[in-house]
DNA sequence: TAAATCGCCGAACAATCGTTCGGCAACGGT
DNA sequence: ACCGTTGCCGAACGATTGTTCGGCGATTTA
């Protein structure tokens, strides 16, 4: 008789009928878990569920598999991560080519040291996602390097001489970013986060001349 | 009845009184499984027993737990890791200052990449290993990184011209090629390798002068 | 108002994991 | 020749995972 109260109350705090409403509510919720846990086993179906307020069955409804979930959950956060670097890029003036880089990769890092799960995620989702080596290279992540190129680019035509190739300065400085990153994440959180924008802007300065 | 036979013979295809040789067939199995499967999810205490011809429980005579596994096997793996830059960075002619350092890194990225699993292991495996935050920043690691700075010192004292301190140098060169060979592990294996030593290549020319 | 539909849930299933326990076969010492 | 020690094994336990199934209440349709 009490699980009929409960279920009722339940039923009355998530109300149906939302329509897409609560599949977004999954995908904040598993968001939510690997911000906290940092670890991309705290992604479970059960899990998920429990952060909703839902049964797991129910994620079902939305979600085929779980792979399924875990791309979506990819998908969404590489947009986030897009809209983050697109946003600090319109934040400084126009002119200024050399800071846009800096505020594209500052706010990567940001993202990163703020998302440890996610960053986890993306990395290495080949299981989790189910796609079979062989597919195109991590799709995803492509515009965001080539939201660096552009930007390098934009230094190159604005006068500023680079040692490289404004696209191989582009990668160089992405992949140096993305190590420094790594090796963060990898140690105990928490410690060590200061030191990662003085470190790329260091990196930055060296491809310039 | 025959469960007899076939455990008879097992022992003898294992006969006891090995003492510690057990032990590094373990190790070598776990190893082996890092490197096959390439996911630190492969690491697990009934693979290994499969893969070595043991029960699962004969494990616990060598080890405490899996923890006690785990931290073995990243230890090995980090002395595999010295031992063949080392023999790398003897290679070369002791004056060749900067052959070194690119001998040293090369060796690093071969490690890396005929061993994703170890690499994935190495990083991120707090969990795993059972050690918490606040301790010292993955032990293992800094010896390999002082190798590089001696390297880049050497570098230094030969009259090489450096755009970084030599320190600030090898930790940049170190966490790019990490980088590199950290995005290269979440694409899929085997495309792309090729790449990857004209790219520490290029990083390396770019704290020179 | 009766019927069909939708969204969710409780319960269970099979698989896998780490780990423990009691027992058995071979070896070394007496 | 006996016995304790050693090293291994089969079997099981408890926990957790992804996933499926039958059913039920609320909503919508006729």
């Amino acid at each position: 008789m009490p699980d009929e109260v409960d279920l009722t109350t339940r039923r009355v705090r998530n109300p149906w009928g939302q329509g897409e409403r609560l599949r977004t509510d999954i995908l904040d919720a598993a968001v939510g878990l690997l911000s906290e846990l940092g670890g991309e086993e705290a992604l479970t179906i059960r899990g998920v569920a429990r952060a909703v307020g839902i049964a797991p069955a129910s994620i079902y409804q939305h979600f085929a598999d779980k792979a399924a979930l875990v791309r979506a959950v990819v998908e969404y956060d590489y947009e986030r991560l897009s809209a983050v670097m697109r946003e600090a890029d319109e934040s400084v003036e126009p002119d200024d080519a050399v800071g846009r880089v800096r505020a594209q990769i500052h706010a990567y890092c940001r993202f990163a040291i703020a998302n440890p799960g996610h960053y986890r995620l993306m990395l290495g989702n080949r299981r989790l996602t189910g796609q079979e080596p062989g597919t195109r290279p991590r799709g995803p992540l492509l515009p965001i390097v080539e939201a660096v190129i552009a930007a390098f680019e934009r230094c190159e035509r604005a006068g500023k001489r680079l040692r490289l190739p404004s696209e191989r300065a582009a990668v160089m400085v992405f992949v140096g970013t993305h190590g420094r990153v790594a090796l963060y994440h990898s140690d105990r959180q928490g410690n060590g986060a200061d030191r990662i924008l003085p470190f790329v802007d260091e990196l930055i300065s060296l491809v310039f001349d």
